[in-house]
RNA sequence: GGCCUCGUGGCGGAGUGGUUACGCAGAGGACUGCAAAUCCUUGCACCCCAGUUCGAUUCUGGGCGAGGCCUCCA
């Protein structure tokens, strides 16, 4: 059984070959800490800890890393330290807004079934990294200082936009913001960037400054994973022009032919057949779904949202509907009522299961096999079907063994029935 | 303008060159003091137009429609 993924960088589904099956090491874009995350950033966060199962359950769980960062420092995040603290000073208002929505994310997710990454670095400890790597780009030729900056050249790596199929020819300059006039090229992008007295900075050969947004991504990589590593992940939007920057910073600074051997990338999702935004009102956040009544006036259990998540194939548009919210609880109920009282037994997880999942996380088998464990663990007294049913549902997140809510009501009638 | 996805029944979602899974919801029935639960049965679809073909939902081309990216947005 071999495991294959769909890779963004060759547009099809590949046989995944670790650089070293000791050692299989990933790599998940994480949240900028300025405000809630949404729903939205909930699915690369579900999709990849799939993913980082399957690779524990494939490799061993020694022999995997998975490192997904947390961004605190960005300038979102100044804006909203200012907003909400003015009375402090910006390094501590900074803080605040960096850790209190850092945690607030961490609990989001820990709702959600996922467990926890091997490393979750933060931007800031690791600019000392940020700025070696930026002095070696500069020293290759790859880098330049202008008008208090320091930019990347795009024009000094002959393959860049690889990942994302594009020609900087065919770029319409300034299609959304107007070209800085000191950059060399329209595409050339913010390694390091001045900031005033007021902005938060650290000392840097180039000046007291800050770093720009792709730099972290890869010194934090290179920290936990080395030049080259096997899978890096994150939303779609993200392809341009920010994994084709990672690409362009890490393989022109170590001199390496490519930054990771697969890319994977999740699509993003509606809400109610509309995009999802503020100025719409139908913006979502984690928090809201499970702790409020915003949403189809029910609160949701972090399992339902987990599972409503998995349900749509991870690179297709999911329409998030307060109609799929309700027919997944029902879903989610019936099979946890077939499996309570069951030990799940993870040193015996169903190979289906498995075939299912490695199928590029084909999440329409995997729920067709569970269906028909759920089928016979139901129709009749299969102690066997039912312990299947625990070990699937444990296996991809979707329940921890515990009663639930949800099924007491079902489970005390059938008692009152027998 | 460039690049990239996607378009299957009320909803979700597979799959196939020729009898179109499966789940939810719906309808009918069995059981039941009523209800719940359970079981059985069942209706409903492949965006449009051409082409290839004995035959296309499945292949090709063109439309139409939806979504994403084109400098900091998962």
């Amino acid at each position: 059984m071999t495991l294959r993924l769909y890779n963004t960088l060759t547009r099809q589904k590949e046989d995944f070959k670790p650089l070293n099956a000791g050692d299989v090491r990933m790599y998940v874009c994480g949240p900028t800490v300025y405000d809630f995350a949404h729903i939205g950033n909930a699915r690369p966060v579900i999709v990849f800890d799939v993913l980082f199962r399957l690779l524990r359950h494939i490799y061993g769980e020694a022999a995997v890393t998975y490192v997904r960062n947390i961004t605190d420092v960005d300038d979102k995040i100044n804006a909203r330290a200012l907003r909400d603290f003015p009375e402090l000073p910006l390094n501590q208002a900074i803080r605040r807004v960096t850790e209190k929505t850092a945690n607030q994310f961490q609990s989001d997710v820990k709702a959600l079934g996922c467990l926890e990454p091997t490393q979750q670095p933060r931007a800031t400890d690791f600019i000392a990294q940020m700025i070696e790597m930026i002095s070696t780009l500069i020293a290759k030729g790859h880098a330049y200082e202008a008008g208090g900056e320091v930019l990347f050249s795009v024009t000094s790596m002959k393959d860049y936009g690889q990942l994302s199929n594009r020609k900087l020819e065919d770029q319409q300059a300034g299609a959304r913001v107007a070209v800085d006039a000191h950059k060399h090229n329209p595409g050339d992008f913010v390694l390091w960037k001045l900031s005033s007295a007021e902005e938060p900075g650290w000392e840097s050969p180039w000046g007291r400054g800050r770093p720009g947004w792709h730099i972290e991504c890869s010194a934090m990589s290179k920290e936990y994973l080395g030049e080259v590593f096997d899978i890096h992940g994150g939303g779609l939007d993200l392809i341009f022009p920010h994994h084709e920057n990672e690409i362009a910073q890490s393989r022109c600074a170590h001199g390496t032919s490519a930054m990771a051997n697969v890319w994977m990338h999740n699509g993003f999702l509606q809400v109610e057949g509309q995009k999802m935004s503020k100025s719409l009102g139908n913006f979502l956040t984690i928090d809201q779904l499970l702790s409020t009544k915003d949403f189809g006036s029910n609160q949701w259990h972090g399992r339902v949202l987990r599972l409503a998540m998995l349900m749509t194939h991870y690179r297709l548009p999911i329409d998030w509907t307060v109609n799929r919210l309700v027919d997944v609880r029902t879903e989610l109920r019936d099979w946890i009522t077939a499996a309570i009282g069951y030990e799940a037994d993870l040193n015996n997880i169903p190979s289906e299961l498995i075939e299912a999942l490695s199928d590029d996380l084909n999440f329409s088998d995997t729920l067709g096999f569970m269906r028909s464990v759920y089928r016979d663990a139901k129709s009749r007294l299969n102690p066997d079907a039912s312990r299947r049913l625990a070990t699937c549902m444990k296996f991809v997140g979707i329940w921890d063994g515990k009663e639930w809510e949800a099924t007491k009501v079902s489970l005390v009638s059938v008692r009152v029935g027998c």
